[in-house]
RNA sequence: GGGCGCGUAGCUCAGUUGGUUAGAGCGCCUGCUUCACACGCAGGAGGUCACAGGUUCGAGUCCUGUCGCGCCCACCA
């Protein structure tokens, strides 16, 4: 049995993307009591493009998932995530390009299917309820009939909010996409500061010679002033109440109004007000019973209310606009002026706010218990860090506009009557009108925004509104995880309809991890055009690589940068455990063991002792940074023991005692046995090379299934010990290379030994440091030559050359350093508040230091003396 | 305008309640094609922890301020 010589990836992890689907896989019993887990990407009918990012969330939770499984924690599942359906549709794109096709060209519906055909390959039972949910959106272009049988719990989420008067129809200011032609919640507006201008209008004031002087920075919206406002205490304008001024350009009289709105320190203190075009407007219009023009409509384009505007773009009306005040004299003056644009986030389309009717969520009774529910901890954030941005927000949350006017997704199961105008909001399709009885009702064209559906995620999936067991058994789940772009999306409402829904919170707790950015930091975004593709890393670097260098990187509370770097010594990682088991194997054969993983033997052998008792330190950490989700620390102590503890020293030192034909030892006992506790602590952050291995060492069950490692006993003895020998190793290493010689090099030499160091295992301190060595015990008389010296020992070796100027100067560095820190220390120990004020421990501590400094530079001084 | 976070080795970043001579990976220098691994081994150089104060016996860690950077939220003409 002998293993390929490099760790090659491909040869036996399964596509990342493909296992991906798969991943619903661990049902065990769905009634025991224990952690439930939930994965974290909006469902497919956001038809989102997978990237990066969506690799952590699902790393993140999978390592979770694998940990709590191996510890006996035998109620995981993983429901209502739809990363599968991410990275399904990723498939079917991989396999329309093979035939040369694209998505486009396929059409919606016949991309769809392919996604469901995959899905039903997989059988994942997440997928299927996913599909039941699916089915019921609209995918075709014509304004489709919605099916109730096959959307049950959006329907009865909007038909129950709707009988608690939680969602409404109203006229309000809406923020429109021209491009999308659909309103956009404020959540899907994004705001980016522009250099614009601020235009200084003149509005006459009829009967006098006077101008009022506004300004704007969007001067086509003025065509729809129907007043302008000046503050009630501004001493300036007290004189013309009940007064009116001349709209330029249309001619039209238009009163001058006192309301709180006009702040006397901006500018003139006059403001215009344009209610169909500004939501402070509007409000101060209903205020004074204004009249609203919509001067804008739908299309961006001048509505006939413009005048001699009509038809033309929004932005072609200002230049004209503009143009022809300043022809009239009436524009006063243009000065630059810095303010936020709003922007469509979907496609950077400048939305306009314009006066809908729609539909909306009243978030304010929701928000409340949802911050209840973090406030009384029954879920919690971590990091918690998250709990001010998330009461910021929820404390000034506003309605949700829920209404879509685009050609897919859920329809509104509301029915306008065109009898009596009245609505009708119904579970089965109506035949009447509720209210009058006439049957000439239609439906509502709208559809829910996606992000509606999205929020009833954690139930809709397990078969809510429906008692079923899936839901009673799974609901509410333990943990969220996810990445905290999208926790006003998706977190804070999931929240706010599961409890107002259900009764009961969807999670208990929810872990945010950071966004992986482009190497200049910035945010990974497609019209940016610097994703990066996680199929592609993937099959460059291995799935486990990719898993540990995403973990590693992952701290809480901050963003990963995507770094090569970084993925390749992952990389390098996991070749370097693909070839330990290699260096097994391959002895194994030659001894004449069988490839199989025993209980340990017994531990006689410090390194034996020493390497158990670092396992149990490592485990015991590895255990509880897990419980806190600090899976970076888990990968470094993990990358630590392994690498530096196991490879350079253990097995190191293992290679001198084993010997052909020899069966299995104790030495092969102990090997093997901390092998297979290391493969069962590293197999949640790389499953699939620790799953590869544990086979190829004579298992045939899942690693997936074997336990845990937990805290076990620890040797401070043996790691003192250890640490002593590995000392006397280093230092015979560098006197070599001090003088410029080959560590491999074997010379002979003399080791002093003091304070029982000299019970220290010769030959393989002989062996490891290529020295042989003669041990005298008490400290070297007079020190000559080449020598490294600690409180425990010196180590003088016969060199055929000194390069005495290379010492003098070490020791005169080391020297001067240990002098600076006796310094620092006796300024502590000279003060009467540390002795009085400081843990014992801490001034003991610092009195044996002291004293090792000492003895040090004694020795340096000797050492120099016999130079 | 409000909120959050960052500034630690040439680069990318760790550093949980303040307490060994501040760490890792990459890069760099020196020596090694040693029979697990050159995706490697041994050794080394490199940091006044952004700056200025403060609290403390003790500060990368806590407080205040300054400078630089990033992000989120926000209807002020």
């Amino acid at each position: 049995m002998e293993l390929e010589k490099a760790y090659e990836p491909q040869r036996f992890e399964p596509h990342w993307a493909e296992w991906w689907v798969a991943s619903g896989i661990f049902h065990a019993d769905p009634h025991a009591p224990g952690p439930r887990f939930s994965l974290a990407v909006p469902p497919p009918n956001v038809t989102g493009s997978l990237h990066i990012g969506h690799m952590l969330d699902h790393t993140v939770i999978d390592t979770a998932t694998r940990w709590h499984r191996m510890r006996g924690d035998n109620t995981l599942f993983l429901p209502g995530t739809d990363h599968a359906g991410i990275a399904t549709q990723m498939l079917v794109e991989r396999s329309l390009a093979a035939e040369g096709l694209t998505r486009r060209e396929i059409g919606r519906e016949e991309f769809v299917r392919r996604v469901w055909e995959w899905k039903e390959k997989y059988g994942n039972r997440i997928t299927s309820q996913m599909k039941r949910i699916g089915d019921s959106c609209d995918w075709s272009r014509e304004r489709f009939t919605l099916n109730p049988d096959l959307s049950h719990a959006v329907l009865e989420a909007f038909v129950r909010l709707y009988e608690r008067g939680l969602i409404y129809r109203g006229t309000y200011m809406v923020n429109w996409c021209p491009r999308c032609s659909t309103a956009l919640s404020d959540l899907e507006v994004k705001h980016e500061d522009t250099q614009g201008s601020l235009w200084h209008i003149r509005y006459p004031v009829n009967g006098s010679s006077r101008y009022l002087v506004v300004a704007t920075t969007r001067p086509e919206t003025m065509l729809g002033d129907t007043a302008v406002a000046v503050n009630p205490a501004d001493p300036r304008y007290q004189d013309l109440a009940g007064q009116t001024v001349t709209l330029p350009l249309m001619n039209r009289p238009i009163p001058i109004i006192f309301d709180e709105i006009a702040d006397p320190k901006f500018g003139t203190g006059v403001v215009k007000i344009t209610p169909a075009h500004d939501p402070n407007d509007l409000e101060a219009g209903k205020r004074h019973d204004l009249a609203q023009i919509k001067v804008i409509g739908e299309d961006a384009r001048m509505t006939a209310e413009a005048g001699p505007y009509a038809g033309l773009d929004r932005f072609e009306a200002r230049k004209r606009i503009v143009a022809d005040l300043e022809k009239e004299g009436l524009l006063e003056k243009v000065e630059p002026y810095a303010f936020a644009l709003s922007k469509c986030d979907r496609c950077g389309t400048i939305v306009e706010p314009l006066i809908s009717t729609q539909w909306f969520v009243k978030t304010k009774p929701l928000a409340d218990k949802a911050m209840a529910a973090v406030n009384e901890g029954r879920i919690q954030f971590v990091p918690d860090n998250w709990n001010r941005t998330f009461f910021n927000w929820m404390e000034n949350i506003r309605d949700w506009c829920i209404s879509r006017q685009l050609w897919w997704g859920h329809r509104i199961p509301a029915w306008h009557c065109g009898n009596c105008n009245k609505i009708t909001v119904a579970r089965e399709i109506p035949k009447a009108c509720t209210h009058c009885g006439s049957a000439a009702i239609e439906q509502d064209p709208d559809v829910l925004d996606t992000w509606f559906s999205s929020s009833l995620w954690p139930f809709s999936t397990l078969g809510w509104p429906a008692d079923t067991d899936d839901l009673r058994a799974y609901y509410p789940t333990t943990l969220m995880i996810t990445g905290f772009d999208i926790l006003f999306f998706w977190v804070a409402r999931m929240m706010m309809m599961g409890i107002e829904l259900t009764g009961d919170v969807p999670f208990r707790q929810v872990h945010m991890h950071g966004l992986v950015r482009d190497p200049e930091r910035k945010k990974m975004s497609k019209t940016k055009g610097n994703v990066v593709d996680p199929l592609d890393i993937n099959e460059k670097y291995g799935t486990d690589a990719c898993r540990l260098w995403l973990l590693m990187a992952a701290a809480p509370g901050t963003d990963i940068t995507y770094n090569e770097d970084k993925l390749n010594s992952a990389r390098q990682f996991c070749n370097k455990l693909w070839n330990a088991a290699r260096l097994l194997l391959m002895n194994m054969e030659s001894s004449g063991v069988e490839s199989s993983l025993p209980e340990p033997g017994q531990l006689e052998a410090l390194e034996d002792r020493w390497i158990f008792s670092r396992l149990s330190r490592t485990a015991e950490k590895v255990n509880r940074d897990l419980e806190q989700h600090r899976y970076h620390e888990v990968a470094e102590e993990l990358w630590q023991f392994f690498w530096h503890d196991f490879c350079d020293w253990y097995l190191e030192i293992k290679k001198l005692r084993l010997s052909p034909g020899s069966g299995l030892t104790n030495d092969w006992r102990n090997l093997l046995a901390v092998f297979s506790a290391y493969l069962r602590l590293q197999h949640p952050i790389l499953p699939f090379i620790t799953e590869e291995l544990w086979h190829r060492f004579g298992q045939n069950t899942s690693i997936a299934l074997a336990r845990y490692p937990q805290v076990g006993a620890t040797d401070e003895t043996a790691e003192r010990e250890m640490d002593l020998l590995q000392d006397m190793v280093t230092a015979a290493r560098k006197l070599k290379a001090d003088n410029g010689l080959d560590d491999k090099m074997e010379l002979a030499g003399v080791l002093y030994c003091r304070n029982g160091a000299s019970k220290v295992e010769l030959p393989v301190l002989e062996r490891l440091g290529k020295v042989k060595l003669e041990v005298r015990t008490g400290a070297a008389p007079v020190l000559t030559g080449a020598v490294r010296s600690t409180t425990y020992f010196d180590l003088l070796l016969q060199l055929p050359e000194v390069d005495r100027d290379a010492l003098r100067e070490r020791l005169v560095k080391d020297t001067d350093k240990l002098q600076k820190l006796i310094l620092k220390i006796d300024g502590q120990l000279g003060s009467e508040k540390f002795l009085n004020g400081a843990p014992p421990h801490i001034v003991d501590e610092l009195r044996s230091k002291r004293a090792d400094y000492i003895a040090q530079i004694q020795k340096n001084r000797d050492t120099l003396d016999g130079l």
